[in-house]
RNA sequence: GCCGAUGUAGCUCAGUUGGCCAGAGCAGCUGAUUUGUAAUCAGCUGGUCGGGGGUUCGAAUCCCUCCAUCGGCUCCA
């Protein structure tokens, strides 16, 4: 039961508290979550970290004093998490300013995983091997039980403090600020400018750990000063810190970059350039997979072939847009010994499609018209932003554009979304978003087009996908210069979010190149177009494939599918008639015929992923079987050729609907 | 491109108060062994210590510069 007979004889002015279940309660005005929280149990009291008053976060200590609905966030809700986190960034900023008087802060937000603060540290540099020193202060720190105080400040009280402090972020912050609206938050010697909200003290925070040290620049700005960006992340408990970073080690196990090294799937080289990846035989027949089972899709929804080529005339990307968009930091025009001609390496497959549209007039009874292409195109990303095969500088885009009549347009986008979905579903990518980029509406400049024409393609690409009950999130700002798009975003083995699969409605290039067809009416009309391309490039697809299975390939994929293991050479002949009879049933096995031991070879092939692995000895020769070791999962026993191959073809016929 | 870190054999890594011809394991090669479900043994080969420049009697080690990689930032048609 609720005892609060001291606030009941204090005041006498009562508020209705809702809880989550739904039950209401009566508490006197003014109470704060963390007395109603030990007002059910202690317990819950020392674990609550926040609560949602009225769906707003905040600290449990402020005091409420109207009906409210309450939820109390303990760890274990994103609420809570969020709060204990920039709640530690303060507490670092505190250790920071102690450390390093003097120093200046930019932001310091809670993130996903952790937090970050943003600092100028003037003269002064601080270094990874400062990192430790700052964790012992924070926790010195976390142990003296600070109180976060809030105090609410008018904004010229506000400039005057930190005009006085000398800190020209904080200030550049403040003068964005409603007056009225701005609080400061004080913890030990540490004052900051903050809306909070904030754990009640410090003394929760048990561990810490400072992940990582960089450059940011100050509000995004590539013009303005960059700022040093410490990461870092805190627990309530040292089990938790160490659980997170065994975990962190196992995620890099599964980096794409390593895995593809030790599966030989495929390698860069400094002298080919950077960014510019070389398939190797087993990565090669990976992605000829891939391409060969898009094809197969694309075949059956309709979808026609081309090819174009790498290089186009610098005039075609001139009346695309691109040129002026991306030219000058493009990879340059290639001269010819004819003067006067300009070739760009291709950085998208879209004009050449064009160019195939408008080789015979069109009718209207030809739409949609599906031109689909395996398009290699090279980009001259920023070399710092390369990255393994998820960010280079040449790629394959499993491309395609659909040149279709306007009243066509949803139609053939959610058949698009089907194909996308498809082939999550057939790879088992199951934490994907969905995520919707339309234009930034302040700063509509960026993008070229009618607004007219802007919001049919917004709408439509809102209208397919709630049609199709995607679960999405909406992106100002993230559409592309030419119109808006749906990205379907998958996380890699440490959390990176990544875009695969990408569809887009334009009208502009139809537009631009003058695409027309006739309509039933005898009368030229403009088609629309969508560029889509479900993995997004072979080549990041393939990252998050690689890092998404742990190299673990469905077996339909896998390079090898089996490998045939003699116990001794003795049995090589037999291991051959097998992988004969193997490889004719169209099964991808191969024979170990090194002169090592039986052990070392299965060790061997179960690290190199192989999903079955065949011992063939005295018995299996005799009795013409073969003993099936399934990777991960060890002996599975003797079996005939034929029922090995009947396994081989259920399995894939399962992984592929 | 920007900030910071890193770069030693095919791979993983030792080697810093600057000092004998730079080491190990795995891989590779040669030989022995003929193997029954996650590493058989022995020998050998292999490195301009990322490239270039400098300081020094002497540089993997110190300094400068370029390149690449990694973590971020910015960017991503």
């Amino acid at each position: 039961m609720f005892k609060f007979a001291g606030y009941l004889e204090s005041t006498s002015i009562m508020i209705n508290i809702t809880f989550p279940d739904g039950s209401v309660r009566e508490f006197p005005k003014g109470i704060t979550p963390l007395e109603i929280a030990n007002g059910i149990s202690p317990r819950l009291a020392a674990e609550v970290l926040a609560a949602s008053v009225n769906s707003k976060v905040v600290e449990v200590t402020r005091a409420i004093n109207e009906d409210a609905t309450i939820k109390l966030h303990k760890w274990e809700d994103t609420e809570a998490k969020s709060t204990f986190w920039h709640s530690s960034s303060h507490l670092m900023a505190e250790a920071l300013e102690l450390l390093y008087p003097g120093i200046k802060f930019g932001i310091g937000p809670s993130i996903e995983t952790g937090f970050y603060y943003d600092v100028d540290t003037g003269e002064k540099s601080i270094t990874e091997g400062d990192l430790k020193k700052i964790e012992e202060k924070m926790l010195e720190l976390a142990r003296e039980k600070q109180h976060f105080v809030r105090k609410e400040v008018s904004k010229d009280e506000a400039m005057k403090t930190y005009t006085q402090k000398g800190d020209e972020y904080k200030c550049e912050l403040i003068k964005d600020l409603e007056d009225g609206t701005i609080s400061f938050y004080t913890n030990g010697s540490f004052t900051d400018l903050c809306r909070g909200p904030h754990l009640a003290d410090t003394s929760v925070i048990k561990a810490v750990k400072l992940t990582s040290i960089a450059g940011a620049y100050w509000r995004g700005d590539e013009k303005n000063k960059m700022l040093t960006r410490i990461y870092g992340v805190t627990f309530p408990q040292k089990k938790l810190l160490d659980e997170y970073l065994v975990m962190l080690e196992e995620a890099k196990k599964r980096d794409h970059r390593k895995l593809g090294k030790e599966l030989e799937l495929f390698a860069f080289s400094q002298r080919v350039g950077q960014g510019l990846p070389l398939w190797l035989p087993k990565g090669a027949m990976l992605r000829e997979r891939l391409e060969n089972f898009l094809k197969k899709v694309q075949k059956e929804h309709g979808y026609l072939p081309v090819m174009t080529p790498h290089i186009g005339q610098k005039e075609l990307y001139v009346t695309s847009g691109h040129y002026a968009k991306y030219g000058k930091d493009s990879f340059q025009p290639i001269h010819t010994p004819q003067e006067g001609e300009e070739f760009l390496l291709k950085p998208m497959n879209c004009p050449h499609h064009c160019e195939i549209y408008k080789t015979k007039p069109r009718s209207y009874k030809d739409m949609p018209l599906r031109l689909a292409e395996f398009g290699t195109v090279y980009r001259y990303e920023q070399s710092g932003e390369l990255h393994g095969l998820t960010r280079v500088r040449g790629f394959t885009q499993d491309d395609a554009h659909i040149f279709c009549r306007p009243d066509q347009l949803k139609e053939e986008f959610i058949k698009v979304i089907d194909i996308v979905l498809y082939i999550f579903r057939t790879l088992d990518f199951k934490d994907y978003t969905a995520q919707i980029s339309l234009r930034d509406p302040l700063n509509r400049e960026k993008y070229i087009g009618s607004d007219e024409n802007w919001e049919k393609a917004e709408s439509a690409i809102i209208e397919a996908a709630k049609e199709k009950g995607l679960k999405t999130v909406v992106e100002l700002g993230e559409a592309a210069f030419y119109g808006p798009k749906l990205d379907f975003m998958v996380r890699d083995a440490i959390g990176r979010k990544w875009q695969l699969g990408t569809i887009q409605v334009d009208y502009n290039l139809p537009e631009r190149f003058e695409l027309e067809y006739i309509g039933s009416d005898d009368k030229k009309h403009r088609p629309v177009m969508i560029h889509r391309a479900p993995f997004g490039s072979m080549e990041r697809f393939i990252a998050v494939l690689i890092e998404h299975t742990g190299g673990k390939f469905p077996l339909w994929l896998s390079p090898e599918q089996a490998v045939i293991l003699p116990v001794s050479e003795k049995y090589n002949d037999y291991a051959k008639k097998v992988a004969d009879f193997l490889n004719n049933a169209d099964i991808r096995a191969s024979i170990d015929d090194r002169n090592e031991t039986i052990g070392k070879k299965i060790r061997e092939n179960e690290l190199k992923r192989v999903p079955f692995l065949l011992i063939v000895g005295e018995k299996e020769a005799e009795n013409g079987t073969i003993s099936v070791r399934k990777q991960g999962d060890g002996d599975k026993g003797a079996m005939s050729l034929d029922d090995f191959r009947q396994l081989i073809e259920n399995e894939i016929k399962r992984q592929i609907e």
